[in-house]
DNA sequence: CTTGCTTTGTAGTAAAATTACAAAAATTAT
DNA sequence: ATAATTTTTGTAATTTTACTACAAAGCAAG
């Protein structure tokens, strides 16, 4: 209990620097000259003391401390303390762009530094209310079918595989005449449930499009706004990727992670005992098909 | 380069707690109260004054700040910075199971820190170099087949469709008689690159087995020890999963992770410029099949 | 048991951070 | 445009915190 708690402190903390930069923009003259002070080098200003800092940055003492203050600090040393540790953990930027000059080790770090960011952004920005109904909606339904076009199609396979285990009727048609046919042919119990990282794709639309003429419930994974989003029962939100630079961006992790999250959600729901993942499982699974 | 500084300087910063906890035994009587104090809650300690610190392990301030600088720091407050930082490291270590009785809130917040801290596990133990190798065999590459089975059947697709996107010659076979036909033909320039979340599974040893009869090169991502590794010539490691209890574990994501490293390390040694992700790019791609 | 060494604590000092308040700047109303 | 009000920033004093010098206590060897 104790180290939930101390869980559900830890990105705010480790973040420090991700949300300086961030307010950066928000931020008047005297805040933004210690921001940047900061931000030229987090990794120092932890060593410096206030005095010092307050100097270098061309502001007063009394200026940097309620500064920290602003930050959900205590004060100076509490603001040093929380900026080392978010120094430590390398998440600095929302996003780090992959560069063409970089070399195996920066880009690795760059790569792993964006997903954590966008695992972070996602936890701040999830509803434990839409993934409850969605959980629910799912362990209702007799049949789900699960389309993912694109780069979406590993996420819908794996949504398949992920459903299927927790015990789900789960069936993922891979193409385009057999989707349409699936929606088509709406039965009740039935549920969609459509992926997709732009949430703009036409065929994956035509796809909501022919579900909802016959009026079948459809969860969607995909950008808040999006036409897919619109057309859908329940919406399983994901911010927007902020690039569409595709060496830079690792979103797709960040729909993984939400399919992990809801066969967690099923197998706590159905008060299943935690399935072992082994040969034996793996029988039985086959044996229901 | 900065970054890679910083990241070489770790570990003596990060052990703090590490080097304190085997230093207790040599430790003498004021000495040992001090750390056994501090280490019983590392993270408490990093809010405490020196004072308050000395009062609840029942010595003196300076024996706390003599305490201090046997440990390589310059007083108090650096000794409690560098603390702060060890009990951050300390946080990606553990893994909190997912319970029965957890509500969406609950289980959601576990996942994403589960995914969070095996991905800053992975940070630490990959080699940049491995990865180096791998894209260059894979650039070099004529046709390259991935295969994956079970759980890793969407790693496959994913590692297919990023592949391919990249430029790529990359085939996902799907069945398993088709794999064994790709295995038993290779021809130069072919390259397996096979995905194993176990490194055990039968069937996917067996792929390796017919392609390492014929000299083909393999590059697996697996954990590190298991079959599939050893019979690989080039090993993409991740480390084992501490628990076989499927709620909790989310290593997947790190696969998917360690795929958008790859594509990103084949894109900066192409020298590609970054390409879009949207329709026009899609058309061209289908162009090339 | 005393001498010399090491360890620990006390008291004083220095440094650092915070608060209260006043001055300056910016905003609003006249 | 200018006076009044609000907000922001800095100065100075206060408080807290950490450190140092030195003395006392504990310990080991002669």
């Amino acid at each position: 209990m104790n180290q939930m708690n101390k869980m559900d402190a830890w990105p705010n903390e480790i973040n420090l620097i991700g949300e300086m930069r961030s307010a950066l923009s928000h931020l008047n003259k005297t805040e933004k000259k210690i921001a940047q002070n900061i931000l030229a080098d987090p990794e120092a200003a932890t060593q410096k003391s206030i005095a010092v800092l307050a100097k270098n940055s061309g502001v007063s003492e009394p200026s940097v401390n309620r500064f920290c203050k602003r930050f959900n600090t205590t004060g100076f040393p509490d603001f040093k303390l929380k900026l080392a540790k978010a120094a430590v953990s390398g998440i600095w930027e929302t996003v780090h762009p992959v560069k063409p000059e970089d070399d195996a080790g920066k880009y690795t770090t760059k790569i792993i530094n964006n997903t954590i960011a966008n695992l972070m952004a996602f936890k701040q920005s999830v509803s434990y209310q839409q993934i409850q109904l969605a959980v629910e909606a799912l362990i209702r339904a007799k049949r789900i079918f699960i389309v993912g076009l694109g780069g979406s199609s590993a996420t819908a396979k794996d949504a398949e595989c992920k459903f299927f285990q927790s015990g789900l009727s789960a069936c993922n048609p891979v193409d385009l005449i057999m989707q349409r046919m699936v929606a088509s042919n709406y039965d009740a119990g039935d549920l969609f449930f459509l992926i997709s990282q732009t949430g703009e794709t036409k065929e994956i639309i035509e796809v909501a499009e022919l579900a909802k003429l016959n009026n079948a419930p459809i969860i969607c994974l995909a950008p808040e706004m999006s036409r897919l989003s619109k057309l859908s029962t329940l919406k399983l939100q994901i911010g927007r990727v902020n690039s569409l630079d595709r060496l830079s961006f690792s979103s797709q992790a960040t729909y993984q992670v939400m399919l992990d999250i809801l066969a967690a959600g099923i197998s706590v729901q159905k008060n299943t005992t935690a399935r072992i993942l082994n040969k034996d499982c793996f029988k039985e699974c086959y044996k229901v098909i």
